[in-house]
DNA sequence: AAATGTCCCAACCGCAATTCA
DNA sequence: ATGAATTGCGGTTGGGACATT
């Protein structure tokens, strides 16, 4: 069987991503859902392949994701996970609300596994100076978590989380209210907009950093660009009528 | 201060699995 | 039932940031 190349090589952008990528990325799916990532960046104005959207949007884009700063909690999750269900990344990330399996498989690469190792070697050199015990592999494994999939919460698309970690609401905000809160300064406006919205965003935990998201307000062509959504989001897209809004 | 090495993360790639027509 | 299209997964890599010489 011959396959189509799922990203076409031609005329498509690559490497990292710019905060007006993001946007664009962001505001299409907010709107529209992802149902065919295929056609997605078509129509969302990106010149990416649909993996490359795809990618962009669970690791990082993604409602309720959380950026590094791991809990020692989370940390011995994902190794006792590691040790039952061995490169399963997805499955581990699953099990770890807000995390993506592509964080949690470089920060195992980055952090983990020479803590891990370097604990195993430890062990050894105690295990042979004392009597017989379970190595610490088998430890782990023997009191690693069950995976039912009851004892965690996975992560939701439904729990969204405003970029200043406003508490997540069943309901997704409207595309308005993201407007309201890019154009609209604090009260306490120090005259620089630019600078008040990046104060607002540098108390965000959440995963565009304020710095991202500084950058995002100062494309100019924000309102231009987002104005087909607001008011008319069936003429922008084609699917519309099979997609329906905010479908996830 | 400059050169070199190392670490870490974002993103790409290929393949397998799943869904669709 | 079959083949094509699409999605999801895990391994790998490029390059920027930081540390060391």
């Amino acid at each position: 069987m011959v396959r189509t190349p799922y990203c076409d090589k031609s005329g498509l952008r690559k490497g990292t991503w710019t905060p007006e990528e993001d946007w664009k990325l962001t505001a299409y799916v907010t709107t529209h859902g992802h149902k065919n990532w295929r056609k997605l960046p078509k129509f969302a104005g990106l010149a990416r392949c649909g993996k490359s959207c795809r990618l962009r949007w669970m690791n990082y884009l993604r409602p309720g994701i959380k950026r590094g700063n791991y809990t020692y909690e989370e940390e011995e999750t994902i190794i006792k996970l590691h040790a039952s269900l061995g490169n399963r990344w997805s499955v581990i990330a699953s099990h770890l609300p807000g995390r993506s399996d592509n964080e949690i498989k470089n920060h195992w690469h980055a952090h983990l596994k020479k803590r891990f190792q370097h604990n195993s070697e430890t062990d050894e050199k105690v295990e042979a100076s004392t009597p017989k015990h379970h190595s610490p592999v088998e430890s782990i494994q023997e009191e690693s978590v069950e995976v039912d999939g009851s004892c965690f919460q996975s992560s939701s698309p439904d729990t969204f989380q405003t970029p200043n970690g406003a508490s997540p609401s069943s309901q997704l905000p409207s595309l308005n209210d993201d407007l309201r809160m890019i154009t609209e300064p604090a009260p306490a406006s120090s005259g620089n907009l630019v600078d008040d919205f990046a104060d607002v965003m540098e108390e965000n935990t959440d995963p565009i950093s304020a710095y991202s998201w500084k950058e995002l307000y100062e494309i100019s062509y924000f309102s231009e660009f987002l104005a087909p959504f607001v008011t008319e989001p069936e003429s922008f897209c084609p699917f519309y009528d099979d997609w329906g809004m905010f479908e996830q």
